[in-house]
DNA sequence: GCGAAGAAGTTGTCAATGCCAACATCCGAC
DNA sequence: GTCGGATGTTGGCATTGACAACTTCTTCGC
């Protein structure tokens, strides 16, 4: 057994993961998170300062998922703008719904606390989307189109409503229902 | 000093509501909390089974607070069905700007994942009301209706949202765009 | 009145956790 | 080589949730 693990940050964002994919970031702590990884529970904290700080990182790694699906629908929607927009919106959901631990995390009350400009790099590709879009119709137009979106993923993304509303797939369909204007 | 205290179930509610409201739900603490009331650090567990129990309890508040609101909104708006449905909406909204705390705590994961019924009940209210309402134009009308509910409360009520979304004050105009179809 | 039963509160304890400090080990630059 | 920083370990402390045993008060039947 080496003295020095080599690559416990990336382990342990690793298994923080599916903790919380599976606990809720409630059930994650760094002292079992060093144990399943066969680690003294001190050596966590020389990669994260603490735990709001695994979380946060957990939280930007999914931020950068969510941005990276996004950037890609947009390029493949082409160049309009409008077309853009909508594809971005569709990407953000699907996030939501097949990364719902990455999801819950970004959306955290106790991460958005610590990191609220995760959510902001977020909405920054929407706002250049819609600023190079639509003239504006209303004086609400960003937050309404920021609603339906947060709407749409929230709903999509949980079971509990899913269930509830008895759309358990996903389709593109339900999808455009939900975003749609 | 009396042995009983006489009300600390009651206050025990609304002290978490303070302390939730400052601090956040993970703030929340039995033992601070039976600290601030000068009461031992066993007693609320005379009143509550658990930290779980507590926060289901004030939840149950908040879901209680908010269906009198829709409520009463829908007794005001008349008897057309449209109407008492915007109405409902709109209250809720409502709800969840005014009551910040209690509508955090309703829709906090860790509260969700023990008592997954609380919204089932919230949602009972408007699936009546959209059953008497309109016929069905496409499958996912009920979807699309809550997801709009949902967004615009979640953006409504988040103090990080607003300020991105520069709608400081949250005027009627504005709830009925984001609620617009 | 009164005595028992139960509700409400207290005290003590235990394991888990987050965080911190002191120490050990390993690696790379010079 | 050796020295310093990065990585890991160990020990310790305070806080917390949960539980058990005990005390005090209230209530209700008689």
């Amino acid at each position: 057994m080496p003295y020095h693990h080599g690559n416990l940050r990336a382990e342990l964002l690793a298994r923080a993961a599916q903790v919380v994919a599976d606990q809720g970031v409630e059930g994650l702590s760094l002292r079992s998170l060093a144990r399943d990884l066969g680690v003294s529970h001190g050596a966590p904290a020389k990669h994260f300062r603490d735990r709001a700080d695994l979380l946060a990182a957990l939280a930007a790694e999914g931020v950068a998922v969510a941005e990276q699906r996004m950037a890609a629908a947009a390029v493949e929607a082409g160049s309009d703008p409008q077309a853009r927009l909508a594809a971005m919106g569709r990407a953000y959901v699907r996030f939501a719904v097949d990364e719902p631990s990455l999801y819950g995390t970004v959306n955290h009350p106790e991460v958005c606390r610590v990191t609220p400009e995760s959510v902001t790099r977020l909405l920054a590709g929407w706002i250049d989307a819609i600023g190079g879009s639509a003239p504006s119709e209303g004086r609400y137009e960003t937050a309404t189109f920021v609603a339906r979106m947060v709407g749409a993923a929230e709903v999509a993304a949980d079971p509990g409503w899913r269930e509830l509303l008895g759309i358990e797939d996903v389709t593109d369909e339900l999808i455009d229902a939900l975003l749609a204007a």
